[in-house]
RNA sequence: GCGCUGUUAGCUCAAUCGGAUAGAGCAUCUGACUUCGGAUCAGAAGGUUAGAGGUUCGAGUCCUCUACGGCGCACCA
């Protein structure tokens, strides 16, 4: 348990007994400033104004009466009313002990887990992944984790978007060229190029506009000859997107695309016209909600087709009745809020009671603030984002270890490109757009994960150095600013975690490890540990807790750390 | 037109849902290498939090208005 966590069911206590009626929220916080002290609470001046007393009287009291843990220093008033709190190097090392010996490194695990769905990802059939795609799969995977590493059960699910009317015109010129074999090697290629064919004389050519739709019609009445088609697009598509996800290090426990849900669709809209929460207007089936949009929510199109709101509502019924999902999360950009409200609304009123959540992310900009392009205009390829990570990760690899045989050099440079460019796509607030530059997500300097897995590098070296074999298990005396300092930044850990799984934001989490390797570097400048025989075992300590924080820290953000650098 | 969302240091971003003197990095300048890995550390400088009102002990954060931007609003996903 952190620190805070320990002082707040102190405090917590004194409000429940004398203010039962204030709200039980985290009273205690860290100081913004430590010149106060090391923690603070603002809970007197909130109980002074609610019983209309003097808020200075009030804090006084508070830091008389309130009965804090063992080897804590007496609560201080300061400033309109605050009660500062000082913990003794006593307790502090002992707080060290219990988190040393704590497997799950001051984590506290949720009290009631929860069946959660999380839908993150999501890329459509025969198409590049490209850069539109990272956010989504790079913060589904850490709140996957982050939910998963608090005790809840997680399902994640690929939602693959592989029955939309984009195969009648792929089916369209693809049939046009003779069905030719889709090499392997350049699958998604050959694939795109036969749907912008389609697509260009689609548009221009009313006739073969019928002719795609015709095609489309086919295959979703299960003509043998196109399914046997859309299934060679398929997986054709999915090995492009499981060779991604693979340098990515991520994968899920589902990949059922909306063609799952194909059959259900007559159902779902048959259900909600029954139940007259769906109507039909000008020949198409739309839900109505004024308190929404004036504008109705479409499910489905007057020629019959379904869209991709009938699809998700299915896959609401799939996920709470199949899965028994208590709460279904969907990772997608900030222009899909408005299909979101409708969907959660929608279900709302059809009965479901499953936890529904968007967790929404701005749009990746280029350097002209313009959502980024590759130089050509087109969407930059995720795969070309990954290369082009590796090979300038592999240059500055080159220049610092030039002793690295080219395996090595080859490894370090993916590790480390991937990492960078997961670790800068999760820093900023996700609810905002953000500017990418190769500069700032490959720097190896400020807050980038180079930056992070060196200081995690630093303490393997040490522990190697110092012969140990397993874990350092010595108590810590704390004896240094620094020692202390990073001593009470390691018992935040559980308190960062829980915060960045609560908010849905891993950017906390990216703060607290920029914090750490920060003062982990600080200390190592200031506090040698293996010459001094006196602090060595108390010292290797706080450098082997320090690596395994970092470690479970960056491996909840998707990010594997190495030994050497 | 309606709705969502944003504007914080020259640039890129923080600020733990109303708390104390708004913090980092980059860039600029100055220091620390016979190093437990310098991919590091210490220091300087940089701010009317877009603007104006309001709410209260207290506002970058909440309410109103204004300016400027991004995005979304029936048959794409």
């Amino acid at each position: 348990m952190s620190l805070r966590a320990e002082l707040e069911q102190c405090v917590s206590a004194w409000a429940a007994q004398h203010f039962p009626d204030l709200p039980a929220e985290p009273w205690v916080r860290p100081c913004t400033d430590e010149r106060h002290g090391h923690f603070q609470t603002h809970l007197a001046m909130v109980a002074a104004k609610a019983t209309r007393q003097n808020p200075r009287e009030m804090a006084e009291r508070l830091a008389r009466e309130c009965e804090l843990p063992k080897g804590w220093e007496k609560a201080t008033v300061a400033g309109a009313g605050f009660v500062n709190f000082r913990v003794g190097p006593e307790a502090l090392g002992q707080a060290i002990d219990a988190l040393r010996q704590d497997p799950n490194l001051g984590i506290i695990p949720v009290k009631r887990p929860e069946t959660i769905v999380i839908d993150f990802s999501s890329p459509n059939i025969a198409k590049a992944m490209h850069v539109g795609h990272i956010r989504s799969t790079v913060l589904g995977d850490s709140l996957a984790r982050l939910l998963r590493r608090l005790g809840h059960q997680i399902t994640r699910i690929n939602h693959l978007g592989d029955w939309g009317t984009q195969f009648g015109k792929l089916l369209l010129a693809y049939r046009a060229a003779g069905r030719p074999p889709i090499e392997p090697d350049h699958a998604i290629d050959q694939l795109e190029e036969f749907y912008k064919k389609g697509h260009q004389e689609a548009e221009s050519d009313p006739a073969k506009m019928a002719q795609a739709r015709a095609e489309l019609a086919a295959l979703q009445d299960g003509d043998p000859e196109r399914l046997k088609d859309w299934r060679l697009f398929c997986e054709r598509s999915a090995e492009h997107f499981r060779r991604i996800y693979e340098r990515l290090g991520i994968r899920f426990d589902s990949i059922r695309g909306e063609s799952a849900y194909h059959e259900d669709l007559p159902r779902v809209v048959q259900t909600l016209l029954d139940r007259k929460i769906a109507e039909t207007s000008q020949g198409a089936v739309v839900v109505r909600n004024p308190s929404i949009a004036e504008e109705p929510y479409l499910i489905r199109k007057s020629d019959g087709a379904f869209l991709y709101a009938t699809t998700d509502l299915a896959a609401i019924q799939y996920r709470t009745e199949e899965l028994k999902a208590d709460r279904i999360i969907y990772v997608t950009d900030a222009r899909q809020q408005l299909h979101f409200r409708w969907l959660f609304d929608t279900s709302k009123r059809w009965g479901v009671k499953t936890e529904l959540e968007h967790v929404w992310f701005g749009t990746i900009l280029g350097p002209d603030r313009k959502p980024l392009k590759s130089r050509d205009g087109t969407p930059l390829k995720l795969v070309d984002l990954l290369n082009e990570a590796h090979e300038r990760a592999a240059a500055i690899l080159t220049s610092k270890r030039p002793d690295l045989t080219p395996e090595d050099l080859g490894a370090k440079a993916e590790l480390l490109g991937i990492a960078s460019l997961k670790y800068a796509d999760q820093l900023p607030n996700r609810n905002l757009d953000y500017v990418f530059t190769w500069e700032k997500l490959l720097a190896f300097d400020g807050n980038t994960a180079p930056y992070i897995l060196n200081a995690y590098v630093r303490t393997r070296s040490i522990l190697r150095k110092a012969g140990l074999n397993q874990r350092p298990s010595a108590p810590v005396k704390i004896a240094q600013p620094e020692e202390e300092v990073l001593a009470r930044l390691l018992l935040r850990f559980g308190d960062a975690v829980e915060l960045a799984a609560a908010d849905r934001k891993p950017h906390h989490l990216c703060g607290y490890l920029y914090d750490l390797a920060g003062q982990y570097h600080r200390f190592f400048e200031a506090c040698p540990v293996l010459q001094l025989p006196a602090l060595r075992d108390s010292r290797l300590t706080l450098v082997g807790l320090t690596g395994d924080v970092l470690r479970e820290g960056l491996s909840l953000l998707g990010i594997p750390t190495l030994e050497e650098m």
